[in-house]
RNA sequence: GGCCCGGUGGUCAAGCGGUUAAGACACCGCCCUUUCACGGCGGUAACACGAGUUCGAUUCUCGUCCGGGUCACCA
């Protein structure tokens, strides 16, 4: 038995089991040629990012579109970080979006897939047959540093202004230390921590090709790294190594914040005997603040969280559709020539990338959310609308639900057809954009009449109308009735007439259709006033007309 | 500071040695129109800077500047 097995067995006393009957427990997949395994691996601080969302798309995205798979694997290996419920947040706003999982964790405590399990935290055994082996072969040593010892190191480096800090070469206090000495600092109970025998050199360089950002070169690692913390908990580098293999992941895409910590992470896949697989890593979506870019931050922006969006009432496919346009830009193009197709059959590619991170724009979210609803017919905007509301405005749902043929009546006004309106980005608009529909919200508002028009003018136009008004009309005949009106009011049914000589008459047609508009909804601008009038009643109209013209009058 | 990555209109972005430098959002104007919205047409607006290489650089190279990331027993 040599010392570095002597050690080993020292170390990991209760580990039996080793990295060949892991390979066998977790056998390669069988999967066609081609397929790409994908994970989403965030950490449950009870908070989905909107970025967060965006690289879990790009992720599913490419399993789905190479008939692979793509799973979730939580990775709470700080526990200080955690927050309770902070899995199933993750998982709610995954769903809530549509970026469903095929393997992983998928409620507290439950998962499905052969690969698990998919929480770190319940791992410990597997890391520690791979430490183990490490330790065995020279390539991992305990270090018995405090974390004051450390901080000395650092201060030391830092007086003596390295370009290279921390724990390597001569720095590693503990990485040759002899194995009687080892023995015996371990039996003295002393805690310690598992690093890395790093094998990098300082004058060598590693190149790797991101699928995103192209080819990349840097030093190699030379850092003796932590592998378990003195709980025994793997970092992220060494639990990244571990399960992305064992998992069968063959692409890695994360944030580029990680970047830089590829040298490590290939290095690491090598020591343990690993097949380093394909990385690519995605520009983080920023902020514009005082003419500069930053990321989205999660205290200071509120549309960070995925959350924000599911309140405001962005459907999932707007915003969906807007992280597609950002990821491909081809995406838009993609959309015009095909505008019924569903997300999934674009054929989205990794390469098309932008390198750099895109400013969030929600102008532009709010534009393809307009064209999402639009494309919506009447009954599923009801639908979308009473789901938003049940949550997050009762009395709406309230009123929609009273009379459901009502409420699909009001979302149909001009809706459908080549030329469909489009009102509405987010179901929180949706109670502004109906209000005068309901009683309960509607009032009169005459400051809303037009400048031109007296009134004496507006009063004398009700009560010609209140006379006027047949509710069995036609929307021809209704607005025929309108123009009647005019002249004996002295004004003119026809605009262009008014506009080429505006001091012959009082107003026109448009203005008459304002009045009765205004007494009606209460306001000036609303979508076509003939199916607005069928839909109010006769009833309503009648006691809205004459509402404004006594307050005209008195 | 070391090491990486990036820099085309206000925003997202095509372009990859020769282009009037696309398109989308936003903004402005006109048209359509009983209001609004939709739609149509048009407009303002960009290759960070300086050297090379080249007959020719937004495209290639180097430098400068400016952004971003990273240097933990956090992920």
């Amino acid at each position: 038995m040599t010392e570095y097995q002597q050690l080993a067995a020292l170390l990991f006393p209760d580990v039996t089991e080793t990295v060949d009957d892991l390979e066998r427990r977790f056998p390669p997949r069988d999967l066609k040629e081609g397929a790409r395994v994908t994970r989403f691996a965030p950490s449950p601080t009870g908070f989905l990012h909107i970025g967060g969302l965006f690289s879990a798309l790009i992720s599913k995205l490419n399993a789905a579109t190479t008939g692979g798979v793509f799973l979730l694997r939580i990775e709470d290996t700080d526990k200080k970080r955690e927050i309770t419920d902070g899995v199933s947040e993750i998982i709610k706003g995954l769903s809530a979006f549509g970026v469903d999982i095929d393997e992983g964790v998928i409620g507290y405590e439950k998962e499905t897939g052969d690969y698990g399990p998919y929480q770190q935290s319940r791992r410990a055994g597997i890391y520690h047959v791979v430490a183990k082996k490490l330790v065995e072969e020279g390539l991992a040593y305990p270090c018995f540093c405090t974390e004051e010892e450390l901080g000395a190191i650092r201060e030391k480096q830092e007086a003596l202004q390295l370009d290279a800090k921390g724990y390597f070469g001569a720095w590693a206090v503990y990485r040759d230390t002899p194995f009687e000495k080892q023995k015996e600092l371990l039996q003295s109970g002393l805690p310690w921590t598992l690093r890395l025998r790093s094998p990098g050199q300082p004058d060598r360089r590693i190149a790797f090709d991101d699928l995103i950002k192209g080819k990349i070169e840097m030093p190699e690692n030379i850092q003796d790294v932590v592998l378990l913390k003195r709980d025994g908990i793997p970092t992220y580098h060494f639990a990244h190594a571990v399960d992305d293999h064992f998992m069968r992941t063959t692409h890695v895409i994360r944030g580029d914040e990680w970047i830089s910590s590829v040298p490590l992470h290939i290095q690491l896949f090598k020591v343990c005997g690993f097949r380093v697989p394909k990385y690519a890593h995605i520009a983080p979506i920023m902020k514009e603040e005082n003419g500069g870019k930053r990321k989205l931050s999660k205290r200071k922006d509120p549309e960070a969280a995925v959350t924000y969006y599911a309140e405001q009432g962005y459907p999932k496919e707007s915003v969906l559709e807007y992280l597609l346009t950002l990821a491909n830009s081809n995406f838009e193009d993609w959309r015009r020539a095909n505008p019924d197709a569903p997300q999934s059959a674009f054929p989205f590619n990794l390469k098309k990338m932008s390198t750099s991170g895109a400013l969030f724009d929600l102008d532009k979210l709010n534009d393809v959310s307009k064209n999402v609803i639009a494309g919506m017919d009447a009954d599923t905007v009801l639908q979308k609308a009473l789901c938003w509301a049940e949550d997050y405005d009762p009395q709406l749902y309230d009123l929609l639900r009273r009379d459901e043929a009502k409420s699909r009546a009001i979302f149909s006004i001009d809706r459908g057809g080549k030329k469909p309106r489009k009102d509405l980005a987010k179901w929180n608009e949706v109670r502004a954009f109906v209000s005068y529909f309901f009683d309960d919200l509607f009032r009169t508002d005459l400051s809303e009449l037009p400048e031109n028009i007296t009134n004496d003018l507006a009063a004398a136009v009700l009560e010609a109308y209140e006379t006027a008004y047949c509710a069995a009309d036609d929307k021809e005949q209704w607005f025929a009735r309108i123009k009647a009106l005019c002249e004996p009011l002295g004004c003119t049914p026809n605009v262009k007439e008014y506009k080429q000589n505006p001091d012959a008459y009082r107003g026109h047609v448009g203005d008459l259709s304002t009045v009765i508009r205004v007494a009606a909804t209460g306001r000036r601008n609303t979508p076509d006033l003939y199916s607005i009038l069928q839909i109010l009643g006769e009833d309503r109209v009648r006691a809205r007309l004459r509402r404004a013209r006594k307050a005209l009058n008195g």
